[in-house]
DNA sequence: GAAGTTGATTCGACATCCGCACGAAGTTCA
DNA sequence: TGAACTTCGTGCGGATGTCGAATCAACTTC
């Protein structure tokens, strides 16, 4: 948090604190710039007059005058956040503040093209607008989140296991060209390690977070900003070996894939090899709730090896915060079995502090995320200090 | 090192531009600071009359006028970078300005009291300080790096499986008391990271060094700056399993921990339970280089062993180098080894454009990386801030 | 030797930010 | 019900820092 808002004291800057929630009032910003009370009077009346800032009334007091509470200016806009998994998609509407307007699930199948499938999203984007009781909102840019490998900066979609057909495809270009506003595109962890960096008010330094679904990732974030790599490629651990895995053949031509050992696509097929058919991951959660033995093994082996990966990480990035998400984590069996292999694999020293936890938001997590990319874009601080006519500050 | 470099605006970050070799020209300041030419001229001035720069004469032409070439000024003021290893210490003596005086080794043994140790460490650096032939050279400050965990930002040792003695010490304030300078302690991997950071010119982003020694660590480098984790653990890997690794017990209680199947001390083990015995790690990379059969196939075992922990990091990181070091990595049955692991384990798209390279600096990589750290306590541009009647700029 | 480059300085104009005093609007406690 | 204290926010004068343009300086190229 430190790293993000080092350049807090331009217009943008404090547009920006406003924007994440940090900063409530005038007081709060002179606290957190380290700015004099006077100067942030000045900037905020600019800001105030060229309509990027809200006064929304008055706050509680803390044993004096009640803070004058600020807000973004209220307008019309309103970003899309797009999670698309194997079989469904989470679309969530925010308005410029963040605040949720709606969320909704829907079928789609990742297999089929991406302009298919990206049509169909902007669809359901036009229709949840529609949907939401006020005529005058515009969507103004859209935060896409994929199951698969995104190149940074680029966005293009790298090798990606389970998308045939969307090697090399750049779907920002396409969602873009369909809706005509920005698109910003990011991996699903990357997207639920971002979402679930802001639910948790933006304070963590080093966090981990592991989205494990049909596949299994992770997102990360150091000193308080999403960290993708040299590439892009950050975070991507699922084909990595596990530790006296079984040697199980995965899509990517090795043995032993953490994937191919404790995905929930794994898992569904093993079920299936049993005798017991279920449509997808989801169903495994759902046999789990219902203490389906086999499942519940299932889940609980899963999660020891997912665990036993975890705990490399953990000694090697050594987080603060380590986050279990995506369906998966919804169930004891999976925890635990994480719990287990991290503890037991760990040295006391790496996991002394260590604070492991399932997310405690739901299904729109990635959706969250993502649009808090497309917000960032849209809501960008170098553009309010243009528009003041202030060269940023280093 | 846009990270680092954020607040170079400052006077003293004027200073650390200088300091750290990035600029060497007022034209170069305004360079890389974005600031008008005249700008820098006057806070150059300023520095320069102070007694923080110096000029050293005109540089060479870049087809105009020649840069008139700035320094740190010269002072008596000296600092040691301290490598200790198991057996032997590595320890520089530098200058302000970085450059090295001379450097040196010497016998220790890492599992007496820390008293003992420190003693003697602070008894050779007063001998090489008086056989530099300037009797007004005079210690200012300590770099020490240690093999084990270092905790951030206490600077504790922590938990050392090789140090006896040490657990919960903090040697920066035993040698401090000796030394009566400040004294900063980091890890030996870690250290090594910065030297290397260093020594290419501080402009790699995201890198892993390993330190392949007795025992095998990492230190990583994020944006330009030593990563340390929540804790100060972080880069440590050598308790991390290995998978398809043989299970040997391993000192942490624990079976086929990298450090059992692929450090330095496994590899001399192995070679005295056949027959060969040898003194230290040296001898390892000695007798390869000899052609030695069996220390060579072990190498690469370890190699290919500690490739495969470094495949996982590598997948999870995406580093756009990473570095190989110490004694191990002198070899070249190491080296092919790592190579071997890290391009069969990790997918394309994590190793396209990664570097994967061997350190070009020698035995005394770790001192120079921890002498940078005490240089930079020794030379703090917020310091020069101060000094300078500056409040420090966000 | 003229033209073009690069490096560095001088100086006036301008914008910025701070310090400080002050006003506004609360809470706490006798 | 005040008095004292706290927190929040504003106005104004002045110190400070930065920039821009012009200029000088010194070298390379042709």
């Amino acid at each position: 948090m430190a790293a993000r808002y080092a350049h807090s004291t331009t217009p943008g800057g404090i547009y920006a604190l406003v924007r994440d929630g940090l900063a409530r009032s005038r007081a709060d910003l002179a606290r957190l710039t380290g700015l004099a009370p006077s100067t942030i009077t000045l900037r905020v009346e600019e800001l105030l007059r060229r309509g990027y800032l809200d006064e929304e009334g008055d706050g509680v007091s803390r044993g004096g005058r009640r803070p004058r509470v600020l807000r973004l200016a209220r307008d019309e806009r309103v970003v899309a956040g797009v999670d698309l998994g194997a079989r469904h998609a989470a679309i969530g509407l925010f308005d410029v503040a963040g605040t949720c307007i709606v969320t909704r699930r829907s079928s789609i199948d990742i297999t089929r093209p991406p302009e298919v499938v990206l049509r169909s999203v902007h669809r359901e984007i036009l229709d949840a607008l529609a949907a939401s009781n006020d005529a005058a909102r515009r969507l103004a840019g859209v935060g896409l989140s994929l199951p698969g490998p995104v190149s940074a900066p680029e966005g293009r979609v790298i090798s990606p296991s389970r998308m045939p057909g969307w090697n090399g495809i750049d779907p920002a270009a396409i969602l873009s060209g369909l809706s005509g506003v920005p698109v910003r595109t990011e991996n699903d962890a990357n997207a639920m390690a971002l979402g679930e960096f802001i639910a948790t008010g933006r304070t963590t330094r080093h966090m981990i977070v592991v989205k494990a679904g049909s596949s299994i990732g992770t997102g990360v974030i150091v000193d308080g900003a999403l960290y993708r790599g040299a590439r892009g490629m950050a975070g991507d651990v699922s084909h990595t070996s596990v530790a006296d895995g079984p040697q199980v053949l995965c899509s990517c031509g090795r043995f032993g894939c953490l994937d191919a050992v404790a995905g929930g696509r794994s898992i569904v097929a093993a079920l299936a090899a049993a005798g017991v058919p279920i449509d997808d991951v989801a169903g495994v959660a759902g046999l789990a709730s219902d203490a389906h033995p086999l499942a519940t093994r299932l889940l609980r082996e899963s999660g020891l090896r997912t665990g036993a990966v975890l705990a490399t990480l953990v000694s090697f990035f050594n987080p603060e915060r380590l986050v279990l998400a995506g369906v998966l984590s919804t169930t004891e069996a999976f925890v635990a079995g994480v719990r287990s292999s991290v503890y037991d694999l760990c040295l006391p020293m790496s996991t002394t502090g260590l604070e492991l936890a399932e997310s405690t938001v739901g299904w729109d997590l990635g959706a969250r995320g993502v649009a808090a990319l497309a917000l960032e874009e849209l809501l960008d601080p170098a553009a309010v200090d243009r528009d003041l006519g202030k060269s940023p500050r280093t």
